[in-house]
DNA sequence: CGGAATCCTCTTCGATACTG
DNA sequence: CAGTATCGAAGAGGATTCCG
């Protein structure tokens, strides 16, 4: 692909065309976290190589959906982030993350997990609706620097905010099983036990967290695999 | 592409996985508007190539996404339909397809463009709110056979319906004109007047057909497009 | 009609090296 | 660090042929 075209008069034909080259909702799903810097994507997509991490930035760019900022004096830095257009792929990618997670199954040995992602799930899956009016600190175990953020619930649906609020309750564990909790796969008791999960503060409402996400069960892979 | 897997374990990425190929959307996209034989989907299809087509047919079928079925005896035909799995991908349809209708601009002079498409465009940009409770029969011209389908707004959203019902109102026109009816670009009285959208029966509620739909509006490409 | 198999061409990719 | 340039290898795609 390069400038491919469908010849057709269609707007998933257009949005395909936009998206569907190798890596470039890949690189959208980190741009939704926050700006980036070139050598930060190629380590957050292990598998990318440079010309290729540059010729979808170069598209993205060239059709709008990012900026390339030169952030001036003080950092010398370039950064790269999603233009107001770009986020307006945030619903598109919360219904294909809804969809994916029905497939996601178990991680295979070499696969790669960001501990950032779980702020991106906490984002996909906020439910829409009026949720319990909880707030959590959540910290994702395993990174350096440490993952943080923060969710609320409230009458307008669940929120998920990078800056300190007040909380009732903080989490801590591995994203593995922030992911079961979040999933409905583990029972919170169950990972407060085996201390899989660790809990600060208003210990009773950790049972009110699955219910702030919509994250649908997997389908059962009828399907073989053979490969 | 084949069997590629990005080496991470993520919903995006396992998606991106199964719809990504080349044509693989738009053979989603088809199947959307029900089941097709093999050389329905050629047709509708453009550019696509028949080892292509079957490939991503494959695909799509050992993942679960379709269903390859030989309709027996009278009609000796075999024909792809979604799968029960395939069918949930409708709501990532839509939004994408709203993403999508921002950067559609005007058709190009070799753009394909299907009749069909325009009862997708209902499915897809079909209101979710309350609308109002108003029945319309939408016929596409230039088709043939006709392609013809229902509307009806109602306290649960909008509804396409393929089966007859008791309609207030007919359109008729050609695919353009009712799409530039749904996303307001033009005025029904103006696609009237001209003659370009013809109308059977109570003619005052034509003006309450747009608001059934929720199409953007075009962004304006500030980009470039040097090809 | 509904595809599978073959051959050949055009892209695309990754590695390495190089530049500001 | 933030990329660009080059080049050989791998892969994807189109046309054609053939078979049920």
């Amino acid at each position: 692909m390069g400038g491919f075209r469908y010849a057709q008069f269609c707007p998933l034909a257009r949005a395909t065309e936009l998206l569907g080259e190798r890596w470039t909702l890949l690189v959208v799903r980190e741009l939704l976290l926050g700006a980036q810097r070139f050598s930060d994507l190629r380590r957050r997509l292990p598998g990318v190589s440079a010309s290729v991490l540059a010729d979808r930035l170069g598209h993205l760019e060239q059709r709008g959906i990012l900026e390339h900022r030169e952030l001036p004096p003080p950092a010398a830095a370039s950064v790269y982030a999603l233009s107001e257009l770009g986020r307006e792929l945030e619903p598109v990618m919360a219904e294909l993350a809804r969809f994916g997670a029905r497939l996601l199954g178990d991680p295979r040995p070499d696969d790669h997990i960001e501990p950032d992602w779980l702020r991106l799930a906490g984002m996909l899956f906020a439910r829409r609706e009026a949720t319990a009016p909880r707030a959590f600190r959540v910290r994702v175990a395993g990174a350096e620097p440490a993952v943080e953020f923060f969710v609320r619930g409230g009458p307008a649906g669940t929120q998920v905010l990078d800056s300190p609020c007040d909380v009732d309750v903080t989490l801590c564990a591995e994203p593995l099983v922030l992911l079961a909790l979040m999933s409905r796969r583990a029972a919170p008791d169950t990972l407060v036990e085996s201390g899989a999960l660790r809990v600060e503060g208003e210990i009773a409402s950790v049972c009110e967290f699955p219910a702030l996400f919509d994250v649908p069960a997997p389908t059962p892979n009828d399907g073989e695999d053979p490969s």
